[in-house]
DNA sequence: GCCAACGTTGGC
DNA sequence: GCCAACGTTGGC
């Protein structure tokens, strides 16, 4: 299984949105960058864990997990000429964007700040810690996703554990 | 297909 | 609000 991270700012949408949301879950729209589109349309998996990370504000950081519910189909905001993300490249016959829908898993006790990731032997490598990324979806080694959960006070019950 | 100009992102 | 980084655009 395959882990990524997504970046939200939380003056637009924040992990308490998306804990307000009909089944916590929602869809991922207006990602407009290729190589950001190659990875929800052909990557993303059901079942895929997702780091949900605040971007522009006051403590940027890690601030819970989420799962993939639905994989990668056409962004129907890049059609509709009305809307802030409507792209005339991508038309209903041949869709330039795409996303996912997530739901919420975790939001952490314990945020892990983006100062906590570049102090960490292993997150400072991260590519969505790396200085001039932009990319608003990245992917996320096994070993960055095992120390996250670690340092953001994972209470989840490991997969298989009777409640 | 090169590359300068421009726009956007995001930390500070 | 500044500025570095970087993706995209458009002229040639």
């Amino acid at each position: 299984m395959a882990h990524w991270l997504f970046k939200t700012e939380p003056s637009s949408f924040s992990i308490a949105d998306l804990a307000r949301a009909p089944q916590q879950a929602t869809c991922w729209d207006g990602v407009r960058n290729y190589q950001a589109r190659n990875m929800l349309r052909d990557q993303m998996k059901v079942g895929d864990g997702v780091l949900l990370y605040h971007s522009s504000c006051d403590v940027p950081g890690i601030v819970g997990t989420a799962e993939i519910v639905r994989e990668g189909y056409p962004d129907p905001t890049a059609f509709d000429p009305a809307h802030h993300h409507f792209d005339p490249k991508s038309k209903p016959e041949a869709p330039a964007w795409y996303m996912v829908d997530v739901k919420l898993v975790e939001t952490f006790a314990d945020p892990v700040t983006l100062d906590a990731l570049k102090g960490h032997p292993v997150l400072s490598g991260m590519v969505a810690a790396r200085q001039g990324n932009r990319l608003s979806v990245t992917p996320v080694t096994d070993a960055e996703w095992q120390a996250v959960l670690a340092l953001g006070g994972a209470t989840r019950r490991a997969p298989g554990l009777a409640h």
